[in-house]
DNA sequence: GTACATTGCGTCAGAATAACACATTAATGA
DNA sequence: TCATTAATGTGTTATTCTGACGCAATGTAC
């Protein structure tokens, strides 16, 4: 795979890549789809290069779509790191030397790369986690138990995060995460899983609802302890146009 | 100068430029610097190239720097624009040949460039717009009447804006866009610049103060038709306080 | 049945917002 | 000189939004 690459480094364009932040939630947690290569001791966030004839938006598409097997998701660039020294340690000799990769093509692989970063959101219950090779780890991992990640990948993360608590207040979310039926607290989970913070039930059901974009369905969640909570589903046209349009206006 | 890069394009991320959208503020009307190079009939946005050796953050302060001759002012990526076809016909045969570039110098320069875009806001009673070389011409120009521009740097520059519009509501702003003292219905001006729509004096005047961020001077504005505004100044603490908590809570 | 956790729906006071009224100030020109 | 004009400064009010909370309904566990 990596040797394919570097095989053909001149279709792909030098010292530039892409990272994604694959976002999902299941059990009333947000993950991370994490990758962990042959011989690497950390997890890093997928990843992958950027061929010369296609756009970096096909191919961040391309990535996500290789790593999750979903396409037609949500997927949203939100920053560009290139720090100086950001890739220095990654490709070291004796790795190098395991790949078996030549020196003309080592330097290729090991200059300042500057990496595009996108986040996505996708529905955890779709995804088949899809490790690119044999000796690929492809997981879905708690946000809070990330453990250490390659080169500034972290910080990749948090941005992403960051990003995404942002733009929470911006447009709704829960379409590209949640399955198709859902109930209001755990649309609330979502939000507090992302937000880090404790909502009111009765506020945020007020808030939530007046937006405009949920339909009530005539159903009730089956086999819950306690009350059944009624199920909805987001009234898709109406989503997209808030989406497009915006939440808050401000000024 | 661009020779000068071809020469040593060792010492250059390859494929990778910096844009940068430089909003200024004058005659209540937003402003934004562009260049014209020698032998092309359309405007540019202040570009540059990123040494290996340079942050890419770093890079836009250079371009920044070089064209306005400020610096330690309000700079921020905001996103980074990749189409395949989008540098197809910058660099064209009679155009390479114009300035004499070698055939294995021109394939360095004529690949597809990814450019990231910062854009910065700073004082325009300050800056002294600063020609790279003979032939370039660098002028401010107001946002409404922005000619036809190379490349995509129309949407780049659309898309500076609309950042700027969604971090309006996020951030305060006119610190780095207004002189030292300036009064209020100035900095309405200012915003509703930026929105491209009218605002409420009287509701401007509230919100505005209710942040805490303005500082009522002892002093009116002389030399002006009708009733002598007062002067404000920022706070500058509490302002950078707001930057970096941010406005609106949201959820 | 009773205890308990969770959901659904409602209330209420205070804050924020939008729309608008009126007095003040300084240059202008009859 | 003095009314006119076009701005600025300072309210007011009705409406909406927000945050904090009460209480009844529902379904499980014992």
């Amino acid at each position: 795979m990596l040797k394919d690459i570097l095989d053909n480094n001149e279709n792909y364009q030098p010292g530039l890549s892409i990272d994604c932040v694959i976002f999902g939630f299941h059990d009333n947690q947000l993950k991370v789809l994490l990758i962990k290569v042959e011989r690497a001791n950390k997890w890093s966030l997928p990843g992958g290069f950027i061929p010369v004839d296609q756009d970096i938006d096909a191919a961040a598409i391309t990535v996500l779509n290789s790593r999750t097997g979903v396409d037609g998701v949500f997927l949203r660039q939100f920053a560009t790191f290139g720090k100086v020294n950001r890739n220095d340690q990654h490709f070291d000799k004796k790795t190098l030397e395991y790949f078996q990769i030549e020196e003309e093509k080592a330097k290729w692989l090991t200059r300042r790369f500057v990496t595009i970063g996108y986040y996505a959101l996708v529905d955890f219950s779709k995804i088949h986690p899809n490790p690119a090779g044999r000796f690929e780890v492809v997981e879905w991992i708690e946000h809070k138990e990330v453990p250490e990640l390659i080169l500034d990948h972290r910080e990749i993360l948090d941005k992403a995060l960051d990003t995404l608590r942002i733009e929470l207040n911006l447009m709704p979310i829960g379409y590209n995460l949640l399955p198709e039926k859902f109930t209001i607290p755990e649309l609330q989970k979502l939000y507090e899983t992302i937000l880090d913070k404790k909502l009111d039930r009765r506020n945020f059901l007020r808030k939530i609802t007046n937006i405009g974009i949920l339909t009530k369905l005539d159903e009730k969640k089956s086999n819950v302890a306690h009350k059944a909570p009624n199920l909805y589903s987001f009234d898709k046209d109406k989503y997209e146009e808030v989406l497009k349009n915006g939440l808050n206006q401000g000024w």
